[in-house]
DNA sequence: TTGAAAGCGGTACCAG
DNA sequence: CTGGTACCGCTTTCAA
């Protein structure tokens, strides 16, 4: 059952060239009957199957490669692994890789751009097939991602996105944003206020751009002390709520546009003794695990981030296989209503 | 700039071998040259480098992998990277990776054997150069472990670990649960439950022992009803805290040993109007911001993550290195004081 | 100082 | 149906 062979009084990996010369027979003879390709003998093709099995062969996948120059490895970047909406879609995405035969290198970009042009270069080194990424939030310059492009390397960007003729996977984020702060308005909110990323996102800028045009549409003055977009951290946006909250006029709904700045927000008003959705009322935008956690549980903006993972590698598999065609995606996200908003009605 | 050369017609990366074509010399001088090996003419040399870097020449690692069989590539398999406490670890195992020249090909078991078994075949036969990997909660064979041994291929377990003849990074499981339940009873718990995963993992049963050995030590009566260890699951926990709290009495502190289960806990004990820690004192196991988005914050066992998955991967890399013996390591996990819990002088 | 050639493991083409 | 051999990119001996 081990798969090493004393070849030489060198334990080594076992080769065709080994089971060819047990045998005493050649390699491509081997090599066709291993692949089952036609053209060997009944019996000696099992012969060779038998023995190959016996000593525990498995192909070296770097011949391979060497040969064809393909890995059939695919690079992932995030900005944060750790953080849950992204490990969820690297999940799903390695899953539907793995289907189709690819193994995922995934790395985390620290959401630092100059991170991300080092991994991109890297993966280019190291021959990946493709290269999914989700931007880091201070990526303005894309030239790295066009130099993928140009050596024919597949690309596809996902979730932070920008205006680049590549093939993109998003969900509708103005228009989520715009529906979210209809419902809202519908629920009697006065004063509806805005937390975001960094305004170097184009996710931030959209989803705010929704945010202003429902506004607009209902005839709401736009009260620029409500927008604040400095930082998807925690800590950033519980400073961001803490000053909400203390301006004369304190917000009577918020829209957390971005991951945990839902909680930081949830966590603000608690700490001022406000009541949710009583006092003020609370939409995010995260998991469903996220939301369940907490009590009252968050109304919040579901994705499918299977579809998201999903998508994007069917995207790159589809330049993979020679349609070089820009794509874009946009994937509806759901308001999923729970506990910390009340409709009025 | 550009990576691709024109060979024959056919756009190609460029190699030694062309490099050597348009130079007019060997592959061999060229060879040298690169990796800055005595015995190449000064001038030659910069020739090549010029070249080289000109043309954007990269070398294959498939070439050298092939020929070394060494890949500079490490499995890492866990049960679930989408789990905030995976995620982390994964991070910064990666990030040491890195620092030390190797890419990481991370992996989910989805918490199943099968799965568990079937990846590490496959990162076998992608010959990588070690395995880290944290048991399903169902693995209780370990033959495909061995085997990896057998093939003298590194391999360190973390986290959730075997009594296998194999290095292991844990924390100290038994004792931080020993200690929190002395400090809940020291708080003036009378009756503290525990709430653990699978009694199949020797994680489960080692922090179930800590808690069992503090109540010994103190003189406390052990009462089967109030050990709950089915699944580490947020549903699992929020139905076995309602048979907690449905009990004619019920605990008066209740100890998570394992990350959702203190959040599903809170939820359950929220649900019926009990207060946190005033009728229920409550101690988990979590990462600092999943306490942090909670109010009350949840006190918790700090595990260093970056440590776990640092150490881990110290361990393989001595291995790696031809450092064959194994070792165990315990790495202290802190009790984290917050909200939950309240101690009574 | 430089060149020639073998070899890593597999595939593919051409001969027999 | 089977064998021989060139080739993928790079390193490494041995020879010049």
């Amino acid at each position: 059952m081990a798969n090493l062979i004393n070849i030489d009084g060198r334990m080594k990996r076992i080769s065709q060239r080994d089971i060819a010369k047990i045998l005493g027979i050649n390699v491509s003879t081997v090599s066709r009957a291993l692949r089952g390709v036609e053209g060997v003998g009944p019996e000696l093709k099992e012969k060779i199957a038998q023995l190959a099995k016996e000593q525990g062969y498995t192909p070296n996948p770097f011949a391979l490669s060497l040969r064809y120059d393909t890995t059939r490895t695919i690079g992932v970047i995030v900005p944060n692994v750790s953080f849950s909406h992204f490990a969820h879609i690297v999940k799903y995405l390695e899953m539907e890789a793995k289907k189709a035969g690819y193994m995922c290198i995934i790395t985390d970009s620290d959401d630092k751009y100059e991170n991300e042009v080092a991994i991109v270069e890297h993966m280019m080194s190291m021959h990946v097939d493709g290269i999914i990424v989700c931007l880091a939030q201070d990526t303005t310059d894309y030239s790295h991602l066009f130099r993928v492009k140009e050596r024919s390397v597949p690309i596809v960007i996902f979730d932070r996105i920008a205006d680049v003729n590549l093939s993109t996977v998003v969900i509708n984020d103005t228009d989520s944003v715009r529906q979210v702060t209809h419902y809202l308005i519908d629920c009697g909110a006065k004063r509806i206020a805005f937390l975001g990323g960094s305004n170097r996102m184009k996710q931030t800028a959209d989803r705010k751009h929704g945010y202003l045009e429902a506004l607009r549409e209902r005839r709401i003055p736009i009260r620029k002390e409500l927008v604040k977009c400095h930082n998807t951290s925690f800590n950033s946006g519980l400073t961001d709520m803490m000053d909400l909250l203390d301006l004369p006029e304190p917000p009577d709904a918020i829209i957390a546009a971005h991951g945990l700045l839902a909680n930081a927000a949830f966590k603000a008003i608690n700490s001022r003794g406000l009541r949710i959705p009583e006092d003020i009322a609370l939409v995010g935008y995260m998991s469903d695990w996220v939301s369940d956690i907490m009590t009252p549980r968050i109304t919040f903006v579901k994705q499918n981030l299977r579809d998201i993972g999903g998508k994007a590698f069917k995207l790159l598999n589809d330049q993979i296989n020679g349609d070089f065609s820009v794509k874009h995606i946009v994937l509806k996200a759901r308001l999923e209503l729970r506990e910390t908003t009340k409709k009025i009605t």
